[in-house]
RNA sequence: GUCCCCAUCGUCUAGAGGCCUAGGACACCUCCCUUUCACGGAGGCGACCGGGGUUCGAAUCCCCGUGGGGACGCCA
């Protein structure tokens, strides 16, 4: 069979980071059975949908890396397409006309809530044989509602959650097409996920309610049932549901706070699968993997703790090329203008090694370019009265050196046995003067790389 | 309220009746490395929600309870 997956957002917001794994699973098990996956934007809500939000989503997706075969497709432009079957629907009885207004069906909703019922449409306009049929009202245009079976049973064998089996009687008749005639979410899906032979429905379990019915239209169309796939959703680092209010953020935020997407794409991928006891691998190794049996069917915290580590691995092994390149473009929203010369790349061939995020390595070698402010409690820690004829004395020797890791590091050795310190007697206010602070890589590198005339510079800036 | 789903270390998870004295990863702690901070290396701490079954044997299967979550729109 032919695998076909698709991921359809509505465009009324970003892209999330449930809504970017939804896309990665499905994308992941297209590829992985060399199958389609299609995007799909869902915007027949005209009043919350946006362009902005569909361009959002689609930034999104392009900085994962999670391309389509198909699409995007808009449901709006397909508005002659669910019109027609609507009419079909209606002529061979599978569908019908409700003239029930909202307001009505609001008191029919809150009655059955203080019943302490399931709230429904009871009904009242669906033929059914032998039965009469209330007199249209006059000027209230009709909606059309869906003919449920009314018996029997709806399952399916959920590919993350095992069989699920909903009774009909729980199902009520549900509207496909408003006053207005625009169809709605769940009839729209079913037309698309039918006519664009989806194979496999990937999507977030807060749709396993909608799947009966959606099952039950499928069947009434006498279109295959696909598969689904529920996925269970994604807690807040703090075990609270995201939401737009409580912390859902865009993926692209995760671009703007120094995330590569390798790593966001590596950790969303273990969040809910697992492939043994494998933590770190790329999308390639992904696409070989992934399946459907490994999905977790419980919700997953978000870690970001995690997240950090698996970023600090990427940049570790992210090419130096790419490196360089965010770098610049990092600095230069700190203010501080850099451009890719050598100093730079051997700064961030030093740090990024002890780096987990690429704003934290822009500021961690921001002072290469422009003198740091020391932070005074390490200025007094560490440049002390004892330490300034040491470091006068290291200036001169210095200046006379060749200008090499080896030459700077064997000057260093000389001062300090000439006045018989220990090593960090030297290196710690050196590396205040140079750095601003009392952490970096070892400061003779850290020098070398500064370049003779702003080392001394820098030096000479508190002897004087 | 009604229906549906879920339940292993703090977190992500392995686990398909014996391989489990429950494994890995993040975090945390200790030690090593060391020129400070990281990185790295070696250890450590740490969990099967509760109760009943089924079985020679259950983290795994069943039931009940409890706790979480979701859905009940002319939203998607």
């Amino acid at each position: 069979m032919q695998v076909r997956t698709r991921f359809a957002p509505s465009p009324t917001g970003f892209l999330h980071i449930g809504g970017a794994r939804t896309a990665l699973f499905s994308w992941a098990y297209a590829k992985r059975h060399q199958g389609q996956f299609i995007l799909r934007i869902e915007d027949t809500d005209v009043a919350r949908s946006t362009p902005e939000a569909v361009q959002a989503i689609l930034d999104g997706m392009e900085w994962l890396g999670l391309d389509y075969d198909e699409g995007p497709f808009y449901q709006m432009q397909r508005m002659a397409q669910y019109k027609t079957i609507i009419q079909q629907m209606l002529a061979d009885g599978s569908a019908y006309l409700c003239y029930c207004s909202k307001e009505e069906l609001d008191a029919l909703r809150e009655q059955q809530m203080q019943q302490g019922v399931k709230p429904r449409y009871d009904g009242r306009w669906r033929p059914e044989d032998g039965k009469d049929l209330p007199v249209p009202p006059q000027g209230v245009p009709p909606v059309v509602r869906f003919k449920n079976p009314s018996t029997g049973v709806v399952a399916w064998d959920d590919l993350v959650k095992g069989r699920i089996e909903i009774a009909n009687a729980e199902l009520d008749d549900l509207i496909i097409a408003r006053a207005d005639g625009t169809p709605t979410y769940n009839f729209c899906v079913v037309v698309d996920d039918w006519e664009m032979q989806i194979s496999h429905v990937i999507r977030g379990d807060d749709h396993v309610n909608n799947t009966p019915r959606q099952i039950n239209m499928l069947k009434a169309l006498g279109a295959n049932i696909p598969q689904y796939a529920h996925l269970s959703m994604i807690l807040g680092d703090d075990g609270q549901k995201l939401s737009k209010r409580h912390g859902a953020v865009s993926v692209m935020q995760y671009d703007e706070e120094g995330y590569l997407p390798e790593a966001v794409l590596n950790y969303l991928a273990r969040l809910g699968w697992s492939h043994g006891d494998e933590e770190v691998f790329d999308m390639q190794q992904f696409c070989q993997w992934f399946d459907l049996d490994h999905i977790t069917a419980s919700a997953a915290q978000f870690n970001t703790e995690k997240l950090n580590w698996l970023n600090a691995h990427y940049i570790k092994t992210c090419p130096q090329e790419k490196l360089i390149t965010e770098t610049i473009k990092r600095l230069k929203a700190k203010g501080v203008f850099a451009e890719a010369t050598s100093q730079l790349s051997d700064a961030i061939a030093l740090y990024r090694e002890r780096a987990n995020n690429l704003n934290q390595l822009a500021q961690d070698i921001a002072f290469f370019f422009v003198a740091p402010v020391a932070n005074n409690m390490d200025v007094e820690k560490h440049i002390t009265p004892e330490a300034l004829p040491i470091m006068s004395a290291f200036v001169t020797k210095v200046s006379k050196i060749d200008w090499s890791v080896e030459a700077i590091h064997m000057a260093m050795n000389d001062i300090v046995t000439e006045h018989q310190v220990k090593f960090p007697k030297l290196a710690m206010p050196l590396r205040v003067m140079l750095t601003g602070g009392a952490q970096s890589p070892s400061i003779d590198q850290v020098m070398f790389i500064l370049g003779r005339e702003v080392a001394l510079q820098r030096i000479n800036a508190y002897l004087s």
